[in-house]
DNA sequence: GATGAATGAGCATTCATTCAT
DNA sequence: CATGAATGAATGCTCATTCAT
């Protein structure tokens, strides 16, 4: 292995410890030296891979956002009609959920902080870039039923239920399994979606 | 004025500056210096009253909540058919948002931390009541509508994409007025609720 | 009972329990709230019968040496040779201890801090007193056998003993009995004394 | 000099000065900042080389007895006779008191508090191997004569007045001098030993 | 006399960050 | 690049004492 594969190696160690440190103490109570006994790491090498506590989270958060963001994208090209649209979308990211518990707990939970506006334009590009190809897509296949949502209502309809319920499902609060409930939540947003949509509101 | 009112006026003024502080910045990040020159209140004082950060945090957690759901029941009660309480409670649950918007941002935003647990069992008394009777007015308004679709999904539908919009109405991140979007989100509850459990699910 | 009766048994209460606390958890550990909660007092009422934790140590402590030489005293002029006058003294000492543990416990244990000097007069008043009738004692018993030892030796070896096995006895790390070491250690304070001085040392 | 070394000396500066601190003012009255102002160290070395103010009191209190007894077994080691072994440890005892005499107060003055039970077991290791010693030394060369007396008292005898006296003598309480006084006590502690013992007791 | 709310100086401790080796 | 000793500002909390009722 090379020498910057080592060091890619550390770095992906240092954000792994901070990830599971970040989300089980969140991010004030978690320390460097919580981090750095988790990683292996030193004290000093922690800070010569990512200057500073802030810069590990800022780190963290736009991959988290990043990586979902484009699992998501996933399904929604691989969609031909409105409600297969829905569909995949809530279906992936509840998958998502499932999958990368840790990262999802923490994008749930985690306050963005002030400091994160270092890392605020980043951010902004990534949800430019998200909105753009959603807007796209629906660009090409609405035929007029949700144009008359506001945007706002509509992302709260789609993803919200489901946030709300992942919310819970991480903490153990639920009863229903999560692919049983992905069943309802699809259905269920696409119900009033199109419900609301359909009058033309 | 008695000694007893002081003392009650003196332990208000320092959970609403305690309110104030906790939702600006933060748990963490308020220091009791910080909670002290809002409140006008001394450090002895405020451990006098509370004995301790964590102590004003549940506290104020447990009152929010208290609050928030004898608003909801309120509406709850009014309502006489099952679409009535659906609208209800969305419209009394975004109205609570529009008019206590520091506790419900607090609520949203804090992390429900280890400490709490000691005010845990509190916490699931007030909840235990809250459910109990939300459960006898169904079980006496229900014609058997909702009663397929599991309680967990029921409540994410129910209350998910308003929590959604207020998280983001609250930081000026909507465009659409609350009164407006309480209008569609009860609707879209209902369109969801009443979709899903009408085919018996 | 009369008000002044009321007065002098709260005095007595607080006491105790400050006697007990200081005991059981030293001086700087022991809290006023810790003397009030087993006093049954109001911080205000201990504030009023003595002025502040110190005065309450310095009453304690001059009480308590005051009553240990009274009862040493006792044993003193009940003796008609000096054999029997430190075989007296030391079985006294350890009566003392074994009646008064506590009291000797704290005797024993607390540093004798600065501000006790506030109260220093009263000590060596005390102190004076003892010595006085310690010295005539033996200007009319001693017939030249103690003469020659030093006073700070005398001490040293009449008590030295004793307060070492009291201390140790107070821990409840001893196996001998009390009143058996009591025998033991008043003959060899004996065979000490009456050694060393015997031949005019 | 080493980077260990370097660490080594400063450890070694902050017990030297909290031994000053805690001796001339006590545990409690001791705070951080005078020991840190005293060793030249910030909080932060001193918090990282001991952790605590409870572990700097454990550390210099377990090297102190540590010290103590490795220096009177070397007395122990030189007598032949049981005569030789009673004075030569009264005299070492002294000797050890006068040339160290912080550390000696320290020890003769500290309580042991609930904290020390962290290291308790280290110190009960400490004291049965110094026990252990004596015991092999008295099995090999004690001819019968101490063989009577119960162990508390045999202790209380050999070391409680040169306590005594030591207490007072570090306070300036004496008018003997160490030396004169080493010769006293040594002669009487045989004297009450053997004299105690004789009679077969 | 009794009460207990109010006060605030003082303290131990934490922890991100720096930097010499 | 790695290490970990050193730093010191920041902070939650304690507790003796005061005083209005």
């Amino acid at each position: 292995m090379s020498r910057a594969d080592d060091s890619q190696k550390r770095r992906r160690e240092i954000l792994a410890a901070a990830l599971h440190c970040f989300h089980a103490h969140g991010y004030e109570k978690t320390t460097l030296a919580d981090i750095r006994d988790r990683a292996g790491a030193s004290i000093g090498s922690i800070y010569h891979h990512f200057g500073g506590k802030e810069q590990i989270f800022a780190a963290l958060y736009l991959d988290a956002i990043a990586k979902a963001q484009s699992f998501n994208l996933r399904a929604l090209r691989r969609a031909r009609t409105l409600e297969q649209a829905v569909h995949g979308l809530v279906r992936s990211y509840l998958q998502w959920v499932n999958t990368h518990r840790e990262l999802a707990g923490f994008v749930l939970t985690m306050r963005r902080a002030e400091f994160m506006q270092d890392a605020e334009e980043d951010l902004e590009r990534i949800n430019r870039k998200f909105r753009k190809e959603l807007d796209d897509w629906l660009a090409q296949y609405d035929d007029g039923r949700l144009a008359g949502i506001a945007p706002d209502i509509l992302f709260a309809l789609l993803i919200g239920p489901s946030e709300e319920f992942a919310r819970r499902w991480l903490r153990g609060k639920t009863t229903t399994a999560l692919r049983r409930a992905a069943n309802s939540l699809a259905e269920a947003a696409w119900l009033s979606l199109s419900g609301l949509g359909g009058r033309g509101r």
